[in-house]
DNA sequence: GCATGTTATGTTATATTATAACAATTATCA
DNA sequence: TGATAATTGTTATAATATAACATAACATGC
């Protein structure tokens, strides 16, 4: 993925190729993509915009699946072991995951004004981090990096002064 | 704080210097630490260990406090705004903070082991975040920094094979 | 095919975490 | 001391997540 969550892009290509890359990592790891997981996933990837637990439930309800929490919560977990979303702690709400090829735990920028989540890959993060734990003797086994702030659009839509009332 | 969390330590010093530090920064901000905010961060530092919000609840409501779940979560706001406590999202649950001079977001060691918290002051960390966010031209306003894994205790006492049954 | 074990889903109930809304009380200070 | 603001009390409820057990679908060896 080269372009970003924050820009205006064909997100239509975002959604067809998670769905087509879940389809084939499950079909080769021999795990089922059934359809409420598939359809989970699709709604999360509806944009890149966090979406809680319920909010999914939600959208499950109207298109007539069975809708009680198990179905969500059980689908969220199975597509996250499969490394195929994330979970956004500090909101409580999944994203799709922009890198599914290599088993990783997402490190995000937040936008507070867009909503959008950004998927971070960046090596000096991962090094400092495993550096940090190495000098505690600490074996790291996963992590949540979850940067909250203003993306660069909103910044530029934001009045730099504020309006006379 | 030079001792680390995961390692043995007078912990009543933790504990004496925390309150003594908070009760001379409200002071000087002219901020009130009552008593139910007192107690809620001497319970928060208890231990290492981070606490959630119904945990503390039960223990005010043994010591006789009102103990509706707004009276906990109101000292909690209260203590976060002042720099004295972390959140820890990736768990719901609490912390002191270990060096409340500076305003900060805490980065942190947790062990799945023996669940103790450690608060890390790592400027690579830092100065990573800061990278990834320019690149992306976002304005960093908040950040959840929390690493999952095994301390160094822990992976001491862990046998390295697994006992035969 | 079909018995069997396994995986996935349905269903009900409930646990856990957090906040809204408004009333009563306490502190502050002119 | 009386007005104001800050804090706490109280009740209710929202939002997030899981336990436990029943049923259904799939897979596999025979």
């Amino acid at each position: 993925m080269q372009t970003s969550a924050f820009s205006p892009h064909d997100h239509t290509r975002c959604i067809s190729s998670a769905i087509s890359h879940a389809q084939s990592a499950c079909a080769n790891r021999g795990v089922r993509l059934t359809q409420v997981r598939q359809r989970v996933l699709e709604l999360v990837w509806r944009s890149h915009q966090p979406i809680g637990a319920y909010g999914l439930l939600a959208s499950l309800a109207e298109e007539g699946f069975n809708s009680a929490p198990p179905t969500v919560y059980r689908a969220l977990e199975f597509l996250s072991e499969q490394g195929l979303l994330h979970k956004l702690e500090s909101v409580n709400a999944y994203v799709g995951c922009c890198n599914p090829d290599t088993p990783h735990q997402g490190h995000f920028l937040l936008c507070q004004d867009c909503h959008q989540a950004q998927e971070l890959d960046s090596q000096y993060i991962t090094l400092a981090i495993k550096l940090s734990a190495d000098q505690h003797g600490f074996d790291i086994q996963g992590q949540t990096i979850e940067i909250v702030g203003t993306c660069q659009g909103c910044l530029n839509k934001a009045p730099t002064v504020e309006p006379t009332l």
